[in-house]
DNA sequence: AGCCAAACGTA
DNA sequence: CGTACGTTTGGCTG
């Protein structure tokens, strides 16, 4: 830390952390007005950026590939064959990339025929002989081979660019287990997938570390292969030519001719006004401002740059506030109009404090329970006064369990993020950090491993949120700002309602249940293993396969990964193929373990309260449903008899009259009649027949009462299908009929309801042309393969294209009914209350006397939520629990 | 302990 | 070769 006078030289593979740093960030939130992605140079100069202030090299040079080829390729012409097309959105960025770097000052290097880290090897040796302190850049593990005590790697982790993880050689030795001049080697014998370089069969990290350190070297391992015993050793004499090639593809070359050597690549002033130029046309504010600055600090011309002192991005100071300071803060902040950034601080899942952002000033509160002080901010809490929250339903619940309300919040950056990416995974305030903003937390401690996102104080929290959520309003597409605060926002605080008052359960009915069940199962057990003889784990996909296929000789079922299926619709073929008692026991003790767990792990889940809460997740789909964990509540059986056992022990609290449970009917081909607008289906919601007989008159052209229950289930299996871009392939295997009679089905189907085959295409046209779908609300989701060469993501993306308007538009309906429910309940007084959600059936628990008022409400409610060219229709039914309510 | 694949429950 | 989910288990790797 202390020589100054050492020079530090920099080489960074400019491609690979591109690349990285392509796939950390949004495509689509760094475009230029023209329509050039940006994303990869954003992330890569706001990496490169960070390394100047931090490292302060002396001396840099960024190296790029020229092309995929290079002497590895020739010598083995599978090398890194398995990697994926570049994105197209990709391969413009590197040539602008240069260019910012050349205006930089930094010297780019590339050389025909090597790869990017053959530059990076030659500089860093030449740099340690000549006396530098190297740190090299790259984000392949090739390099680790590179380090040593004067060499040290910084290596990017799984989320990015922005945290770089330092290893010199402890680090190495103390992750890898070996030497770092030894890491070629375990990685020659545990092989490269990104790289198709397979390795020895059977070894991996372990075995490799510990032959390598026993043996000190590959070619002494090799020459000791003999003495290695067991499968794994004769693997290793069986394909040591596999770990020969890789340690010869892996070994850097330390000795290209290149152009410049380290001491020509000392950093010298910026061009500023070429910086400002080609940042410009890059459309980069913030990062302008850190370069301008970086430029200035290191003494550059600054005549060129336009602007005086940038403004700082950094985070303002904090200040803790509390009683009449806090109180006058507040006023202060409110009375500007603005919103205020809040982030609720509960590291231990117990509310500690408050971070509070506006304008420039960030503010920390610190949480004490019944402080009379804080009245004003339990008040503006409260109050309808707007605050921008993340993950405001956890944030909600924080306070409800303080007993605080919380309203008036306009903007959640967790829901608007989802919004924008349906796909992406949770978003959290640091992820946000990166994926909105382009920027890395401030690290507390630069040999850290990963910095956590706890250690940010809750108010520099909240001013990154601020600065998040200004960043989301502008780029958010109106559509999706509308789903934001008509549908997202507003059903937050229902849903987490349904979290906190749960579900009530009959427990001692459960516990019944579960010990009748495992009865069941043990007994079938026993039955099934007299049948083979012999005692198996039936939970065992493999064991099944070696009685069922060995021992039993029956025929080889639908290939799996890993073998022959032993799914129950495979096992439903073998018993008609080849019937044996054992079969049928098995699907039985399958089905009687899976609902004994279910009743088990319900059973624990019941809280002290005596009631199931599930936890929602409004984030957790593409589509726009929420789903439920700990414990999931959407799959609870219902269509066999012990489905219904079940679901009659989730019962209405004592207090309660009973449950209510109402579901939309078959919303989702309501809405694919109104959004086809074909008039047969239309007519067939209008006229109130049943759906299927309907049809199925109509495909079959005989009387809707002539239709036989065979016919109905086709009909009744084709119109769900469609939905989800079924296939005649499909339909046959479902129903169980031969393809050709699957396809007159179809044939037949699209003939009386052509409109709807047309809409489906024009679905799926259209979001290839935007790269989205969107539902009747607007609710989008991007799709990326829906051009894609590759046939099977294309199709994959297809299907789920097609799927997601209707699915979506279902969502968004029973989401404002729920809000509509919410509302009136509240208003009107009720104390019945929405337990339930499961994607077309809410689940109220209806307090005394108040059922038709209640039912009155979640009729109008649940019909009127959208308004379609078919009615919406809702069944309602009642009793004392889930299962009697149902109809 | 952590990860994947298979299997299966719901809409 | 039907969309969207979450959970459990076995089995592998470490």
């Amino acid at each position: 830390m202390t020589d100054s006078a050492k020079p530090t030289l920099l080489v960074v593979d400019g491609h690979s952390l591109a690349f990285r740093a392509f796939y950390a960030l949004p495509i689509d939130s760094f475009v230029t007005h023209d329509g050039q992605h940006t994303n990869a140079i954003h992330g890569f100069i706001s990496m490169f950026l960070g390394l100047l202030a931090k490292e302060k090299p002396t001396h840099v040079a960024v190296a790029f590939d020229i092309s995929r080829y290079s002497f590895r390729t020739r010598e083995y012409p599978e090398y890194k064959g398995t990697r994926a097309e570049t994105p197209p959105e990709f391969v413009g960025q590197v040539p602008l990339l240069q260019e910012a770097l050349a205006a930089m000052n930094v010297t780019t290097i590339t050389k025909e025929d090597f790869e990017a880290d053959d530059i990076l090897a030659t500089l860093a040796h030449q740099g340690a002989e000549q006396g530098f302190d190297v740190l090299v850049v790259s984000g392949d593990r090739d390099t680790i081979q590179l380090v040593n005590d004067r060499v040290t790697l910084l290596y990017p982790n799984a989320r990015g660019v922005s945290e770089l993880k330092r290893y010199d050689a402890d680090a190495v030795r103390e992750r890898y287990g070996v030497d770092p001049e030894q890491y070629p080697e375990i990685a020659a014998l545990v092989g490269e997938t990104s790289d198709n370089l397979p390795g020895v069969d059977k070894v991996g990290e372990k075995t490799a570390v510990k032959w390598i350190t026993q043996y000190g070297s590959l070619d002494n391992l090799l020459a000791h292969a003999d003495e290695i015993g067991g499968v794994v050793g004769a693997k290793l004499r069986e394909q040591r030519d596999r770990a020969e090639r890789n340690r010869r593809l892996n070994r850097l070359v330390t000795d290209v001719d290149l152009p410049v050597g380290p001491a020509d690549l000392e950093r010298g002033p910026m061009d500023v006004a070429a910086v400002k130029r080609v940042f410009e046309r890059l459309q980069f504010r913030t990062l302008t401002e850190r370069v301008l600055k970086i430029a200035a600090a290191e003494g550059a011309d600054m005549s060129g740059a336009g602007l005086s002192a940038p403004a700082s991005s950094d985070a303002p100071v904090v200040r803790t506030l509390v009683d009449e300071e806090l109180a006058a803060w507040l006023r202060a902040a409110v009375a500007t109009g603005d919103p205020i950034a809040l982030v609720v601080d509960a590291p231990l899942g117990t509310l500690e404090g408050f971070g509070l952002a506006a304008g420039a000033e960030t503010v920390h509160v610190n949480w004490a329970p019944g402080r009379p002080d804080y009245a004003a901010l339990e008040h503006w809490l409260a109050g309808a006064e707007p605050k921008l929250l993340v993950d405001g339903k956890k944030a909600a619940g924080m306070l409800a369990a303080q007993g605080l309300e919380l309203a008036g919040v306009v903007w959640d950056a967790s829901l608007a993020a989802w919004l924008e990416r349906p796909g992406s995974s949770a978003q959290s305030l640091g992820e946000l950090v990166g994926t909105v903003l382009g920027e890395s937390l401030p690290e507390p401690d630069p040999n850290q491993l990963v910095p956590d996102t706890a250690a940010l104080s809750p108010a520099t929290s909240a001013w990154y949120l601020a600065r998040i959520v200004t960043a989301q309003r502008e780029r958010l597409a109106p559509s999706s700002r509308t789903v934001l605060t008509s549908i997202e926002l507003p059903v937050t605080p229902v849903i987490a309602a349904m979290e906190r008052v749960g579900v009530a359960v009959d427990r001692a009915g459960l516990t019944a249940l579960n010990a009748e069940l495992g009865a069941t199962a043990a007994e079938l057990a026993e039955k099934a293993y007299a049948e083979i003889g012999r005692e198996v784990n039936l939970g065992s996909p493999k064991q099944l396969q070696q009685v069922l296929f060995e021992e039993l000789g029956m025929p080889k079922t639908r290939a799996t990964k890993t073998g022959y299926s032993t799914d129950a619709a495979a096992l439903a073929d073998l018993q008609e193929a080849h019937p044996h008692p054992f079969l049928g026991l098995l699907l039985q003790h399958r089905d009687a373990t899976k609902l004994r767990q279910m009743v088990e792990s319900l059973e624990k889940a019941v809280a002290s309260d005596g009631r199931i809460h599930t936890t929602y997740d409004q984030t957790g789909t593409t589509t726009g449903r929420i789903s439920s964990t700990d414990p999931n509540l959407q799959n609870i059986p219902v269509r066999t008899e012990v489905g219904h056992r079940i679901r009659a022990a989730f019962v209405a609290a004592d207090g309660y009259e009973g449950l209510l449970t109402a579901d939309y009917s078959q919303i989702e081909m309501r809405i694919m009649a109104h959004l086809s607008s074909d008039p047969g289906l239309i007519e067939a919601f209008t006229i109130g027949e049943d759906l299927h007989r309907f049809v199925g008159s109509r495909i079959f052209g005989v009387a809707p009462a002539d239709v036989t229950a065979e016919m109905r289930t086709k009909v009744k299996a084709m119109s769900y299908g469609l939905a989800y871009g079924l296939s005649a392939f499909g339909l046959s295997k479902q129903l169980r009929i031969p393809s050709a009679e699957a396809k007159q089905l179809m044939t037949d189907y699209f003939a009386r309801f052509g409109a709807v085959r047309d809409y489906l295409r024009s679905v799926v046209a259209q979001a290839r042309e935007d790269g989205y779908t969107e539902t009747i609300f607007g609710r989008r989701r991007p799709f990326a393969d829906l051009n894609s060469p590759n046939r099977v993501l294309r199709e994959n993306a297809e299907r789920a294209a097609l799927n997601a308007p209707i699915q979506g538009t279902a969502a968004d309906i029973m989401k404002i009914a729920m809000i509509g429910v919410a509302a009136d309940l509240a208003e009107q007084g009720l104390g019945s209350r929405m337990l339930l959600q499961v994607h077309d059936e809410l689940v109220f628990e209806v307090a005394p006397g108040e059922r038709e008022r209640l039912e009155t409400i979640v009729r109008e409610r649940m019909g009127a939520a959208a308004h379609l060219a078919v009615p919406l229709e809702v069944q309602v039914g009642t009793g004392p629990n889930w299962d009697a309510a149902a109809h």
